[in-house]
DNA sequence: TATGAATGAGTCTTCATTCAT
DNA sequence: CATGAATGAAGACTCATTCAT
């Protein structure tokens, strides 16, 4: 059991996260000074040091203690999906849904500079998992027949570029549709490039991608 | 007409805004110090401010440059294609093409600082026009009862999005296929998704995507 | 008489006392921090400042309070020797055994900084005091026609520099010799120096100094 | 040949040198802060890195250039002389003129601190070889019958240690006798301690001790 | 025009000291 | 009394920008 402590230290921690959040997705890395954090999160300049080592160490933590947290949720949504389409849905959806809720994250991921050791290449490493995931089901699918052969990781992939060109527009410009609404278009686009015809599309049998 | 005076000039402009692509792409803007653009330039540090106002102005400089070239190149590309289809995809090549041969430029892109006044959201606009161009394309082809009647628009960012993720993945790991293939999928995928079907797909009639 | 209180808070000044030596002999005033300090105690960091109200009074009772033991401990040993060369060799002694027994304290005694107020002119007032006792002795010895009519108080100086010397020697380099060996030298060359010669010395009549 | 550039430069490095022995002096290696030192030699703090890659190095170079020239300076003095006393009172007297006139330097020496990697032992190194310069002609006296058999090496370090001792005296109390007097002192003291005597002192006779 | 030495504001980090519990 | 978390002043070092040559 934890102590008071260790409660009142992970409280801490989390509160300091939480400032350099704030201000890394303001400022970036580099410009978002110590001093910042300190204020944002109301405490002194030594406070933080006596939580982190260091700046960059707050980065690392913050990056690792988010994605760690949109990995987990992103796969519990897939899995709770039942078919592919849905569990496509489920993906993009997540994805939408963490980033609107945490865009100073997303702005985070978006921008990091490559050189903090702890790269983009280990935040794909996050993705990763959840986009294998994914495949995986495609993969089942097409076994079954309920969709074509096609590379399901590169499949996935697509799924997870085009959650991320949503999120993205939306960051920039305000929103012009429902969250549901760009998960739906990710998932109707990708469902029709791999569904297998059971009858000639009819004209006037358009799907909902119109 | 220009003078002597003007080219050596417009020269030197260059040489260091090469300089600065390299050694920004390689540190990012805060850790790419000017006394490194000036030692991969070969010249003196002073110099570099005769030649820009400051190293944000390189910085923006380079953007503009390197993003009007891409722009301009990916609209030729597109208008030289024929077909829709061949449309979509010259236009994923031609962002595959420019991003392999430019390395050092698409990483900038991607890493680029938000606080720069000079936004992503404006590195948005310079994409924006090929992609509405592609948009038009999409929307002749759907009145032309070509494919569905889609929002063009958003599909059009679907292939720019794609195109991106293709890329990127590429910049991480060794790429594991040609620029050809990477496009060609990304044609094939949006393809599948928007073409009206002529006839049902039969087993064993299916296309590329695999 | 001391009540408890009084002899508890001696006890605990002087296990504060003890870790700074330690503390400060192994990385000098400036770099031996007060947690440092704390935890080489077992107490808590607060703890210190209710013993002593800054670090260098910490430092500060720790020279007086070792240099004070230092000047009645020569003293007293110069004392209960008998003749002039005893009560020079029981000198040099006197420091060198302290000096072996507590080289951290002679480590903060030659390595101190000139500028804490509390300095190394005073430093020297300790060692004054068993310096003009010897010289007391040497005048008398002088004029008892012992030895010749020298200089006393720099004959004195000079056996505390030989001691010094000797001892700083023994703490950069592995010991050569017993104490009783570098004693006797100090002993020897100044009692050769001031000696009146009976006779002349005759070759092979050497003293010890070889 | 030294280019313009470079007498320039050494000429800088050698300004900030000094303004660093005065620093350093008054106030010790951690209190000597590097704005004092820059202020002290005419610059700006930043002008002291172009220099300089740490104030650690400064510290170091300081003590490697002091001491190689107090080396080369006290060897030279030593040669210079002929009589073994005559080298004596002449390493001697390097020592005590360097340190007069250089009280800065001398300061430096004595409190250095141990921790600074280039330690007082290396500060012994310097010292070591004119002392054994002083060893060689110890002996080589010692087989001419000039001098008793004595422990050359043991007796040189006692003229250093007896000149360090006049030299720290003169640096706390004003100065009460002149330099070359020191320096006879220190010289008659040793002489009279190992030389041979070739008939009694009668009284009366007594050396220049008194 | 080109240079590169000089500048000093700005940043991270440390640590003596305080104070609420 | 004891604790140790919190504070913030101070210091080493960096680097964009300037300017004398």
């Amino acid at each position: 059991m934890k102590t008071k402590q260790q409660v009142v230290m992970e409280f801490r921690r989390q509160e300091i996260l939480d400032a350099a959040r704030t201000v890394f997705a303001r400022k970036g890395f580099a410009d978002g000074i110590v001093d910042d954090i300190a204020a944002e999160a109301g405490v002194a300049k030594g406070t933080i040091y006596l939580y982190f080592p260091s700046k960059k160490e707050i980065y690392k933590s913050l990056l690792q203690h988010d994605m760690e947290a949109l990995k987990a949720g992103t796969l519990q949504r897939i899995d709770a999906a039942s078919g592919l389409k849905d569990k496509i849905r489920a993906f993009a959806l997540a994805r939408l849904e963490n980033a609107e809720a945490n865009r100073e994250f997303f702005r985070i991921m978006d921008t990091q500079p490559a050189n903090l050791s702890f790269t983009r290449s280990e935040y794909r490493d996050w993705l990763k998992e959840p986009v294998r995931h994914l495949a995986a089901a495609i993969e089942s699918a097409a076994r079954g027949g309920e969709v074509r052969a096609v590379e399901a990781e590169k499949v996935a992939w697509a799924v997870a570029d085009l959650a991320r060109g949503a999120i993205l527009r939306r960051l920039v410009g305000p929103a012009e549709s429902r969250l549901t609404e760009e998960a739906e278009f990710v998932a109707e686009l990708i469902w029709s490039a791999i569904r297998i015809e059971t009858a000639a599309v009819k004209p006037g049998q358009e799907t909902r991608l119109a």
